[in-house]
RNA sequence: CGCGGGGUGGAGCAGUUCGGUAGCUCGUCGGGCUCAUAACCCGAAGGUCGGGGGUUCAAAUCCCUCCCCCGCAACCA
């Protein structure tokens, strides 16, 4: 093993359900980065696992019947699962119901607790009780609760506390003397600017509300909340102790290289996580990468919005290693990427099947036709091959630069490149001539072998992305010189060895005939988002309570912008004779002048609100989903006045 | 003036740190080639780099200003 150490983790993926395909990119980019490391000669531990504690889960598990132990067993078998289709080469995966875990969970809020880092105090806020929410004074609309107009108290609920701010300057310095510690660099002046700058207020990490969590040694009736408990198992997974009997691998792997997060939990991984370690005074982590998200076409992916894309079923259509190399692709560094159906297509056949999957199959092709498989020595060098060769010495060293700064997709397209080249080499040399004239059979074996050997480059730096298609292309080269190491030299193919039959590597894709069966395999499987899971189920009512709402149609006689918020409109109804004001949520959906003259219903013995400040007396109907909103009408038209019943 | 990201040929993006010929992939059109998976290779068309102003010999890049889009926050009675 090498003396180079480099340790990798991901976020432990939260078991409320199956992850989809952007959940899954991280953990495909961890192990890329991970293989390429280790393929340079470090010595990698790779992590990753599952957060199974909360209340979310708990309310989940009682839904589907289950104990929660018995639902995260289950949703943790299947993220596994998920994480193995996609041959993801990690060396541990961590739950946070492990009892080593748990135990040094326990430990580490003990110890915070004695030291002082942790105290005991009371959520003290203003509390809806009808509500069971706490709100702040910002919240609060007229002094009420902003849910359900009632009036707050304030109350009290006992919670532990974890004091931030006396790590703060201590963060700030190392933040700034770290240059690299946040990444990509732009999110570090937010994190600065909005949280550390303004003051970081002591943070509740325990819990009364709920069971699902590792409970407070010292004080039973607390579980520890998430902060605590998820982000230690960075530590926890590779043998931390609080009393200082580490196992060795803590002792080799810490401080962490890169923690791979979204973008989303930057905040927590990079302020909360390092001034745990401070209080424990432990190293920090050298790095900590919030990765972009992965957008269906324009949106985030969601279950209600019915969007959602996953792994296996890619995986099931395209195989493992093309969604690997879409996922690794398609992501820019720092901006939100894009994934739609075609564009897997589009991306498979041109790169995959089109550049990679053609030139090996022509090579080999070749190699076999002209010299029966095998090559001679390759004597005939012209000019015209430096080029080549050159780039094919370059590019590792390309690779390299790109990962090191984790800009996989980059390094991707360095190696594209070559084989981009290769093609046109092809052309170049143009062997399929040289094989008509039996005096340029020298020649014709240079080009061959320059050709396998640009094949066996790029092959080789291509096993972190597509470690099956690597194994592929070697087995047609017929060769087992696959190191790192062997690419200091444009010579590495045996001259000797016989090369294997041309095999597809990716055929290329009819994209409307895949398309039809992409929806037919669709449609027999039930579609989890539009059956009962999240169909909101009321309970039920009599007409006595549907008779207290008094439903009127109403005009609407003028509209205009909320002057104080984006997504409202205020309007002015006429309801017989009466004018009314009502603020609505729709300005997203519709715009004020187009408004005016339209007929719609209001619920008119609403309670009056002030949203924004300005006042709401009821409220208009509309159906709305995540995306559309649209406004309930009437089939014919009546007076204004009228009563909806 | 809440915070942040973005606006570059038809699409998606790089280039902006540190000014110096506007680049890549896909698509379109034309050509070449036949070893190969209708593939590969070459060429062309197509951009006032969101608008305006400024600095400069020179601005996508620096400064000022305005517009638009997307997140977050707020807000949806």
């Amino acid at each position: 093993m090498s003396d180079k150490t480099f340790y990798i983790t991901t976020a432990i993926a939260y078991t409320s359900g199956k992850p989809h395909i952007g959940n899954t990119y991280e953990i495909i980019l961890a192990d890329a980065i991970a293989r390429f490391k280790r393929q340079i000669g470090y010595d990698v531990f790779f992590m990753t696992g599952t957060d199974e504690h909360g209340q979310k889960i708990e309310i989940k598990a009682k839904e589907a019947g289950k104990s929660p132990k018995e639902f995260v067993d289950e949703v943790a078998g299947e993220i596994k699962d998920i994480w193995d289709l996609m041959n993801t080469s990690y060396d541990k995966f961590i739950r946070t119901t492990d009892i080593n875990h748990e135990k040094q969970v326990q430990k580490i809020f003990k110890k915070l607790y004695d030291q002082g880092d942790i105290y005991k105090s009371e959520y003290e806020g203003l509390y809806c009780t009808p509500c069971e929410s706490f709100w702040t004074e910002s919240q609060l609309v007229d002094g009420k609760c902003p849910d359900c107009s009632r009036p707050v108290g304030k109350s009290k609920e006992e919670a532990y506390f974890f004091r931030l701010s006396k790590y703060q300057d201590r963060l700030i310095k190392y933040i700034e003397d770290n240059p690299g510690f946040i990444q990509p660099e732009s999110r570090k002046n937010e994190m600065i600017n909005n949280f550390l700058k303004p003051g970081l207020q002591d943070l509740c990490v325990s819990r009364t509300s709920f069971d699902w969590g590792i409970p407070v040694t010292f004080d039973d009736k607390h579980v520890v909340y998430v902060w605590i408990d998820a982000l230690s198992n960075y530590i926890t997974g590779i043998g931390f102790d609080v009393e200082g009997f580490h196992a060795e691998n803590y002792n080799s792997y810490w401080p962490a290289d890169v923690h791979l997060i979204g973008k989303d939990i930057l905040r927590f991984h990079t302020i909360y996580w390092p001034i745990m370690l401070m209080a424990l005074d432990i190293p920090l982590p050298k790095q900590v990468f919030g990765h972009p998200w992965m957008l269906f076409g324009e949106d985030k992916m969601s279950k209600s919005k019915g969007n959602i894309i996953y792994a296996d079923d890619l995986a099931k259509h395209f195989g493992v290693d093309a969604v690997r190399y879409f996922s690794l692709h398609e992501m820019p560094f720092a901006q939100d990427g894009t994934i739609t159906w075609e564009l897997v297509m589009e991306r498979i056949n041109s790169d995959l099947a089109n550049i990679l999957g053609n030139l090996v199959n022509r090579t080999i092709t070749m190699v076999n036709k002209y010299f029966g498989g095998v090559i001679e020595e390759p004597n005939a060098k012209e000019s015209i091959d430096k080029e080549l060769i050159q780039l094919a010495l370059e590019t590792p060293q390309n690779v390299e630069k790109k990962m090191d700064e984790l800009r996989v997709s980059d390094a991707i397209g360095e190696i594209f490149t070559l084989l981009r080249r290769s093609n046109k080499y092809i052309d170049e040399t143009m062997p399929w001539v040289l094989g008509k004239d039996p005096e340029k059979k020298d020649r014709l074996a240079t080009v061959l072998y320059n050709l396998l050997e640009s094949i066996r480059f790029s092959a080789i730096m291509l096993q972190p992305f597509l470690p099956e298609t690597a194994k592929k292309i070697f087995k047609q080269l017929n060769t087992t010189n696959t190191t790192w190491e062997s690419l200091s030299e444009f010579n590495g193919t045996k001259n000797s060895s016989k090369v294997g039959t041309a095999e597809i590597l990716f055929a290329r894709i009819d994209t409307e005939k895949k398309f039809e069966e992409i929806k037919t395999s669709n449609k027999n499987e039930p579609n989890e988002s539009k059956s009962n899971k999240e169909k909101m189920v009321k309970s039920e009512i009599t007409i006595d309570d549907f008779a207290k709402m008094d439903l009127k149609v109403a005009e609407v006689i003028q509209a205009e912008k909320h002057p104080k918020a984006d997504r409202l409109l205020v309007l002015q109804l006429k309801v017989g004779n009466e004018t009314r004001q009502v603020v609505s949520g729709i300005a997203q959906h519709y715009k004020a002048e187009e408004l005016v003259g339209k007929k719609i219903i209001l619920i008119a013995n609403l309670k009056p609100v002030k949203l924004r400040g300005v006042e709401s007396q009821g409220m208009i109907l509309a159906a709305c989903d995540d995306e559309n909103l649209v406004l309930v009408g009437l089939d014919k038209d009546i007076e204004s006045g009228t009563t909806v019943s």
